[in-house]
This record gives C-alpha cells, structure tokens and sequence, in this order.
DNA sequence: GCGAGTGCTGGAACCTGTTTCACTTTGACG
DNA sequence: CGTCAAAGTGAAACAGGTTCCAGCACTCGC
C-alpha cells in the first residue's frame, strides 16, 4: 500500500512535498518537546522554513496540522506492526497486544501523543474529514491485528468501533494523569473481550 | 444525596454563591447558542454581571468553567434519571437504556454538548481534579442504572470504565458528525453487553 | 525572452483567552 | 463607628491562533 495521503486536490509539486514534509517534521519536533502548546504556528513556521502564510495554506489550522501529524506517525506505526504482527492466537488477545504495544510507542513520546491526542479530540466539524482518515487507519490497525481470514462482520465492526473508542478515551485519561498504565491495560484487555464472543473452543 | 459541589476550601458565601450560579447560568446559556466558541470569557463576564478579573477568580480558565457547567448540568441529569429509573430488566439493558436517554438529552442541545464535550477532553492535568469528578459522578449514574445489589465486582468497574470511554468518544464522534445516531446506539449496546457476562437465563 | 498566474514571503493586524494592577466595595472584628 | 483584609471592578496589556495584504519569485504557454 503506497501511502497517497492527499490526492485531494492538487497533485503537489517536489518541492511542495518536500516543505510539506518539514512541516510535518518541526510540527513533530516541537510537539515531542512541549506537547500541544508547544507547537506554536509561528515556531513551526520558523523551524520548517516557511511563511506563517504559507503554513496556513497547507494546514488550514493547528488542528488541521497536528491531526496530520498523527496521521503520519499512525502510517508508520501501521508499518512497523505489519513488520512484526502480534504473536497471540486469539484475536482479542492479538489485537489487545497490538494496542499495547501502540501504547508503549506512546509511551516513548508521551508529549508528541498529548499533542495529537489533544488535537484529534479538540477537532470540530471542518476537520471531519482528516479525523476520518486517522479513524480509518487506526480501524485497518485493528482489523489487520485481528488476522481475520474474510470480510469482517457487522457485529465484529461495531467491536471494533467500540475498541477504538476505548482507546482514544483511554490514552487521554492517561495522558491527563487520570489513569495508570495498569488501568489502561485492564480496560483494552476488557473491551478486547467483545471481539472473541465466548467460543469455547 | 446533596449536592456539595465544592467545599474544598472556602465555604463561599451567599452572594458568592448566587454570582458563581450566574456565571454557570450564562455559561451554559451562551453555550447552548452557539457551542463552545460563542462561550467567550468577555461575554460571560459581561451577561453574568461580573468583571472579568472574578470570573477568573471563580473558575480559572475557559476548560474550568466548562467542565464545572458539565457538573452542573450532569448532576441534574443524574436526579432526573433517579426519578425515572430505567424500566428494563437486565443490567446491560438498563445501562444502554440509561445512556441513550442521556443521549437524547444531548440531542436537545447539542451546540451546549458540544461545548462541555470539547472542554472536557480538551482539559489538560490543571483540571484534572474537575474532569476526575465529572467522571465520578457519571460513573455513579451508570451504577445507578446498573441497579446492583451489592459493592460493584472490580470487574463490573472495568466494564463501567469501558462503558464510560465509548460513551465520551461515541458522543464527540456524533457531535462533530462523523457517526449517526443509530451508529451510537448501536456502539453503546454493544459495550455494554461487557456488563451481562453471558448468562443463559 | 515575455507576460499571466499561481505560490511564497514578510509583516501588520485582529480576535479571544489570560494576566496584571490600581482602585473600590464588602464584611468581619475590635 | 473605624480599620483591615479579602473580594470585586475596570481597563490595559500580553500571548498565540488566524487573517490579510503588498510585493517578489517561480512556472508554463507563447
């Protein structure tokens, strides 16, 4: 899968790409080290080398840029965990340990996670579209954790909307402090549970 | 049970009392107009009759302020729904029946959930306390509907902690219109199918 | 090479959340 | 009463997100 982000509209030149590109890095830069607040439009203006302007037009908003950002690092994340599929035989345990493991990545970078996190869940209506696009991909996540060998039910894609609520939901009750590692492990191993209907096997 | 919002350090007086009840007032009305922008801190200063120097003393940001009008206003739900408790049988039952009529109370006024929505996942650790009791007390509502008969199992708590999470996300996902009404129903009942552990009556 | 059009730049300006401060009001106490 | 501290007032100032704009710089068709 080629990742073709943004085929929206304009086919973008090279050099678009690439200030694109360091946009995203500095939004990334900046948001490891400080979080949210952190990524100040004129900052990552500066450190990307671009005009406030110009930031504007390629990101419509901060919203806009950081929920990009993640989007970003869920493709990378969606490629290392291809690379290395969870271990478990259990669907609800794989994907369990698939989001365990997305959340020790988060771990690694609790600042950059605040950042997006914030973000997404801060996102009103115009940004609809994008936070649609990281729902999809943080679904494909699960459904590829889950290993299933057809198209996925209905009931199967509600679990997995479940699921995806629980882990949003969760990672902010732990990025606010709300919430321990511990905490978070049981509720992901609970709401896993939803995909396994009870097949005593 | 009454209502001790917050004895945690001055016991406020009673012209006090009335001014932080008019803030809330004009909080939530400017709210339920236009969302969560129109709640401009100027503008709840100047409909509340207060200068804007005490509004900060009373609630000491735009989130805080917020989050205390989803106190308020969870609270009244809560006595309301203690009024007309669920009429289902089973706890999950109960418990999605609950929920959708919390919903449906949203739907009334959606612009005033979305501005508590936002503020609540917006909210970073200075407000964790407040965030932490509005997640109390919807827990309580959800143990209410739950009717148990004894201490809740620690699993029956993880479940509600689910339960809990897609609910906050599920709401945020309708609100900035990205899931339909029927697509949260659904999502709510089956999270709380975590709470019936299959049992074949 | 030349002009049109689009994109980029730098910077000012605007809006709203937040802070600060000098001054007044209120309320409890002697 | 008079006094003092805490709370409230009004207004200015600051900060960061967002918008605007005038001018420069590329690219593409001629």
């Amino acid at each position: 899968m080629t990742a073709v982000s943004k085929p929206t509209s304009a086919p973008l030149t090279e050099r678009q790409e690439a200030r694109r590109r360091r946009i995203l890095h500095a939004s990334a830069q900046l948001a490891s080290r400080g979080g949210f607040e952190a990524v100040q439009m004129r900052a990552v203006a500066e450190t990307s080398g671009v005009a406030l302007g110009t930031l504007y037009r390629y990101f419509p908003s901060k919203v806009h840029l950081l929920v990009a950002t993640m989007q970003d690092q869920l493709q990378r994340l969606h490629e290392t965990l291809r690379k290395r599929p969870p271990t478990e035989e259990e669907p609800a345990a794989r994907v369990a340990q698939t989001l365990m493991r997305a959340f020790r990545a988060m771990q690694r970078e609790p600042q950059l996670a605040e950042a997006m996190a914030r973000a997404l869940t801060f996102a009103d209506r115009s940004v609809s579209p994008e936070v649609d696009t990281v729902s999809r991909l943080t679904t494909a996540i699960i459904l590829d954790a889950m290993g299933l060998t057809g198209t996925p039910t209905p009931a199967q894609l509600s679990a997995v909307r479940v699921i995806e609520h629980t882990w949003h939901s969760a990672l902010i009750t732990w990025l606010s402090g709300r919430a321990s590692i511990a905490q978070v492990k049981i509720d992901i191993e609970t709401v896993c549970r939803l995909i396994d209907p009870p097949n005593p096997a």
